[in-house]
DNA sequence: CACCTCTATTGGCAGACTGCCAGTAAGCGT
DNA sequence: ACGCTTACTGGCAGTCTGCCAATAGAGGTG
């Protein structure tokens, strides 16, 4: 009675068509919940395919969340890039318009950055920590670039600029997501602590750089 | 043949002891590898007991785990407040001074303090996120305490020290783990970072606070 | 248009793990 | 020595992941 005739039971999509489907499934019940807390067959089910499709398409369960982590990430960096790279080549941007605009795409991937910064079921799983570590430091290069610092005669610029990183993300959870801070006095701290940083304390911590022979 | 007349094939010990004794156990493997890594079965067995008692004593394996973790963000924090309690009472520790013990005590701790920061990024969980957070905001406190700021006019403070905290985890992990800096180069970050924050910035973020009638 | 090949997709099986509970025995009090 | 408390065990039930052989869309070919 009830399957009467009916068109096709399931469409074939292209490959890459029905990973990006499921991908995007996965991403948004991955944003929910916690990785443990999702269940394959609930993704599958969501993105209306069968639990071996899944597997089909990504092997395991972790390495599908890995492409999530990866996309969440990755988005809002590219938001950035792109909006850097469409200024005038010769023009760089200046500090203060750079962390505007980071403010401005972090507030529109509000979730998605939530997420990214405090992803990872697993403390010291490899992978997982290499994604989010890979993304600290090409957010650290750009820092560099912008400020216009010397990376090669002094690195442990490199470090203060990722130590700032790590300031930045509990500010911007004290503004997006606490609410301590309204977004103007967050834009004041971010802005003005770097370059204090690196005026007053990096002369300092290069006198302290250990002399080779 | 093998049971021969033997003695009691199990010890009955005190309710707090085996609790302490399975917790220990747990400590250690979930130092070593990730939550998911690890099963119940392997806890038991590693502590000499079945996996049945485990959840006798502790309800889930992720109530266990919340357990460990506490163990684990506590006894650096727990040392340092001893350490400092330890001093004459009306001897309030210069910065400078406190900076040096929390270093030396984070360098004892080591894997235990890795680990604590890393079990951080289990972001969309409560419960794990209320452990990390006010361990997080105790050590604000003493932060505040030492460096005797007026919390209660400019509540922005709790905010910047915070962020301050944020900037801690990524230079002493960028110390002990990354080894990009000594660790007199990470002392000299530490103990002048946050002054100068609070000198030059604070005062510009509290002119940002908006206005209430 | 009928057939045929390709492969995306399904459905179900095997192993592993967690959570739970009724029974068992260790050891203390009387 | 006996019985009572309860720490502890052992196994069952449900759920989940990973895997693979079978199936069926869909486009190409004569």
């Amino acid at each position: 009675m009830t399957d009467t005739k009916t068109g096709p039971r399931w469409s074939r999509l292209e490959h890459d068509e029905r990973r990006e489907q499921i991908l995007a499934t996965a991403r948004v019940l991955f944003t929910k919940r916690p990785y443990g807390a999702v269940s394959t067959i609930e993704i599958a089910e969501a993105a209306g395919v069968t639990r071996g499709l899944l597997h089909h398409y990504f092997g395991t369960k972790r390495a599908l969340y890995l492409e999530v982590v990866k996309d969440l990430v990755d988005s809002p960096v590219l938001s950035v890039l792109d909006a850097i790279t469409a200024t005038p080549i010769d023009q760089i941007p200046s500090w203060e318009d750079s962390v505007a605009l980071w403010m401005d795409v972090v507030e529109a991937n509000r979730e998605a950055w939530l997420v990214a910064i405090s992803a990872g079921e697993t403390g010291s799983d490899r992978a997982m920590h290499d994604i989010l570590d890979e993304a600290r430091e090409r957010t650290a290069s750009q820092v560099i670039a912008v400020l216009g610092l010397d990376e090669k005669r002094t690195p442990e610029v490199r470090a203060l600029v990722c130590g700032f990183g790590g300031f930045a993300e509990v500010v911007t959870r004290e503004w997006l997501q606490r609410r301590r801070l309204t977004k103007e006095q967050a834009r004041v701290l971010l802005v003005g602590a770097l370059p204090g940083m690196v005026d007053t304390l990096l002369p300092r911590v290069i006198a302290k750089r250990e002399r080779r022979s």
